[in-house]
DNA sequence: GACGTTTTCTAGCAGCGCTAGGAACACGAG
DNA sequence: CTCGTGTTCCTAGCGCTGCTAGAAAACGTC
């Protein structure tokens, strides 16, 4: 049984090893770079190892996506955190998601836009993915009725990916972005200065 | 002089048969199937025609989003058109945003999601592209400051274009889609019923 | 040490965006 | 009508992609 688990836990680190590198190689150098010969040259093995692992490149970038998400999550309650208030806190959100997409241009688009098969708004979803939305709408509960808290969240959810997306293609100018950030939260939590 | 002419005539007119012709494949098939063999053969032409009109395929998809974005603007006046009062019409632009998102993805995606280099907010961007923008902004400044107009604008159709984009990506669940536009619309027409 | 099983690699497929170089065409002059 | 000239267009091919079949190597067992 001890060979069999330790085959496993092998298998298991070269797994992460390999979306680690997929994530290392996108951030330094954008998804293109991301080939399954340069990402084998980088793990030091060769190309079909990595279909041993995943169905396929889609199947790592989603691997890489879940992985960003924890991490998308941490930061978020963080923010939660240290915000004092309301209002406060839905900024703080909003500021900190926004820049995270600008910090990590490549994994945002491996969570967010990028097509990829995860189950996202439903109970199967990854943890991460729902620990990172349940962030958001922990802040935006308290500027919600009760029964619409979960919409109130995805709206806003999309009204922060929207920002993000558009600003990062070059759609949206950069210089406006905290007034436009201003604007968004005095929308949802009304214009009462905290 | 008139050889000269004719000759230019019939270069323009190839040159929207290509876009007319990646348009259409796009929106039949996706842009997976634009392929430049496949654009060529559409066209009836072989492939280095197609870049003796366009640096690439992302200057043709370029060329595609513009043609879309006169489309939008039309849709948008009609739906301005045929909405009374200010929270009415900015429903109504936001139903028909969304809703031509759904109705023609493909399209959408080259317009606002694939990556391309086209000025957009300047005043040198395509005119269809300022004319788009120009129905959210006549549609949005009624609720907005007159200093904030263009602010407001971009950040509602931010807001839009997350919807749109998460709900076809699959992450935001179709079937709440008319009770957060309403939402999103409350937030920012006030919750003043019409 | 020889045998199965499992793991890993070499080599290759079909297709991609894009381009160099020559063939084929339309044109203006005699 | 014929002949150069200049432009237009196509054939062929480059280097790359994601992915996979089948051979080779490494491993555990007897």
């Amino acid at each position: 049984m001890t060979i069999q688990t330790r085959r496993e836990r092998e298998r298991a680190e070269r797994r992460q090893l390999i979306v680690t590198a997929a994530r290392e190689l996108a951030e330094a150098e954008g998804w293109d770079a991301v080939t399954t010969r340069r990402l084998a040259a980088e793990i030091e093995y060769s190309q079909p190892v990595l279909y041993s692992h995943f169905k396929g490149k889609d199947a790592i970038m989603a691997a890489v996506a879940v992985d960003g998400c924890a991490d998308l999550a941490t930061e978020l309650r963080q923010a939660r955190a240290g915000a004092d208030g309301v209002r406060a806190s839905l900024a703080a959100v909003a500021r900190t998601y926004t820049a995270f997409a600008r910090r990590r241009p490549a994994l945002y688009d491996a969570m967010f836009t990028h097509l990829v098969d995860l189950p996202f708004a439903t109970p199967e979803a990854p943890a991460p993915l729902r620990d990172a939305f349940g962030e958001l709408l922990a802040a935006v509960a308290p500027v919600s009725t009760e029964e619409d808290a979960g919409l109130l969240t995805e709206t806003f959810w999309a009204a922060l990916h929207g920002l993000a997306t558009l600003m990062r293609s070059g759609r949206l100018p950069e210089w406006a972005h905290e007034r436009r950030l201003e604007l968004l939260v005095d929308r949802f939590a009304g214009p009462t200065r905290d």
